[in-house]
RNA sequence: GUGGGUGUAGCUCAGUUGGUUAGAGCGCCAGAUUGUGAUUCUGGAGGUCGUGGGUUCAAUUCCCAUCACUCACCCCA
């Protein structure tokens, strides 16, 4: 039994799920294309170093929670934790600069080693947005506008509630980091275990200990906005003018902060409190920093990336397919003419389903349980007058009707 | 990676204070005379009680380990 397991933390998408998940895609790719994004894929594996430079040597995501392996010829190859590495590394790689500001959307599966949880797995997949090449706060707005409407169209933008932050430009940051580390150090000793060692990985995080000892010396530790310079606080307000503008609401959320090093200025999160432990439902900010981290040319870039699996418990139930016409024949000679009649029905857009066997009874049932609106029946009665009898399946009225013609009856209205 | 909970039929769950053949509902299969489903009635199949080990005359039940799921921490989408 255990070889017939899936891998922890991995699940089967079964045609029922996988409707759910294609009913998040299909309307966030709707709506970001409102916006002007348009669906791009990169490889789900990538070189490591591709994450390794941009997400920052001592994020959890490098150090413990990566899928990495050799290939048969020597290479590092990692499966993508998150996308946007990606996304920038293919924008570096086909030389998409002079095309500046792209627009893409994604969808996809990614992959983290981590003890799943509900709405924690370790294939999980995610959509997302990324605005390319544009250094202005107007971006940001855009792409914090696209990822509210795209869940308001999923029926939960007002379960959510929107936080921001700013992590300010690089110099802004650096100092601030260096502040903070410098302030925490001096109370190491009463730091708790974890903070400690967030010291060295991520000072931020400390601001967001629920460590109660940590609590007592976060209050008195330096703020942030002390250090954002003016030119990084100016980018903020417009931010939260442009989202003020257009309606959107938003809480400061001075302790939001992003795991990933390659991110400043803009942090956000729409968060639930209906999904247990995991708050975040779409997360993202800007990266202006990351392409030069990988070695590239120094360019701006903005956007999100959202759990497809949280979304889709959040979301609606999306409605059922459309219903197959079953056929239903008796006789050699009436299955022969109905496979030619299911062709001749499949290639004028009806949805057709006939059972490769069985009498009459059993493709009868066949026909409820594939919840088929209508039966189609031809026996060699209807075979030698050229008609069938048409059931509806809800009201059990039957009726017979010519075969010539049968596709456009059926056909379901333009 | 750390700690708590759970694991009985395809699904949802009873049950066994250790003792012959482990139950229900739903689902599945078959039948209720000729070419009619869903409804109704009758019958049937399906479980090494997650897996491995231990204690015992005897374990699905007690103990240990392991795996999976789940909740919290950590972290994040």
């Amino acid at each position: 039994m255990a070889a017939l397991q899936p891998v922890r933390g991995t699940h089967d998408l079964l045609p029922e799920d996988h409707r759910r998940h294609r009913h998040v895609i299909d309307n966030a790719a709707g709506v970001s294309s409102l916006y002007g994004y348009e669906f791009m894929s990169t490889p789900i594996f990538e070189f490591t170093q591709v994450f390794k430079r941009t997400l920052g040597d001592t994020s959890d995501v490098v150090t413990k929670e990566m899928y990495t392996f050799t290939d048969k010829g020597g290479d590092e190859i990692t499966l993508r934790p998150e996308n946007t590495a990606g996304v920038c590394r293919a924008f570096m790689s086909n030389g998409l600069a002079q095309h500046a500001p792209v627009r893409y959307f994604y969808g996809g599966p990614m992959f983290r080693y981590e003890r799943p949880q509900k709405g924690r797995l370790r294939q999980f997949h995610q959509i997302g947005i990324e605005l390319i090449g544009a250094p202005q706060p107007q971006a940001d707005i855009e792409v914090i506008a696209c990822g509210a409407a795209i869940l308001d169209r999923l029926g939960i933008l007002g379960r959510t509630e929107l936080e921001l932050n700013t992590l300010g430009d690089t110099a802004s940051r650096t100092e601030y980091r260096n502040a903070l580390v410098e302030y925490f150090s001096d109370h190491k000793d009463s730091l708790s275990e974890d903070s400690r060692d967030r010291l060295n990985r991520n000072p931020l995080r400390i601001l967001d200990s629920k460590d109660e000892g940590d609590r007592k010396l976060i209050v008195d530790a330096p703020v942030f906005s002390d250090y954002l310079n003016q030119e990084s606080q100016e980018f903020f307000a417009t931010v939260r003018q442009g989202l003020d503008d257009i309606g959107i609401g938003y809480r400061l959320n001075p302790r939001l902060v992003r795991g990933l090093d390659y991110y400043c200025h803009t942090a956000f999160e729409f968060t639930t409190t209906e999904l247990g432990s995991q708050s975040a439902v779409m997360a993202g900010g800007r990266y202006d920093g990351l392409m030069e981290m990988m070695g590239g040319q120094p360019t701006p870039g903005v956007g999100w990336a959202a759990g497809i699996e949280r979304l889709s418990m959040l979301a609606t139930e999306p409605e059922g397919g459309a219903r197959p016409v079953a056929l239903v024949p008796m006789g050699e000679a009436a299955e022969r003419q109905m496979l030619k009649l299911a062709e001749t029905l499949r290639h004028a857009g009806v949805q057709v389903d006939m059972a490769f066997g069985g009498n009459m009874k059993k493709r009868m049932k066949r026909a409820d349980k594939v919840n088929a609106s209508q039966a189609v029946i031809l026996g060699d009665d209807e075979l030698a007058r050229g008609v069938v009898q048409i059931k509806d399946l809800a009201t059990g009225e039957q009726i017979e009707a010519p075969m010539d013609g049968l596709a456009a009856r059926l056909a379901p209205p333009m």
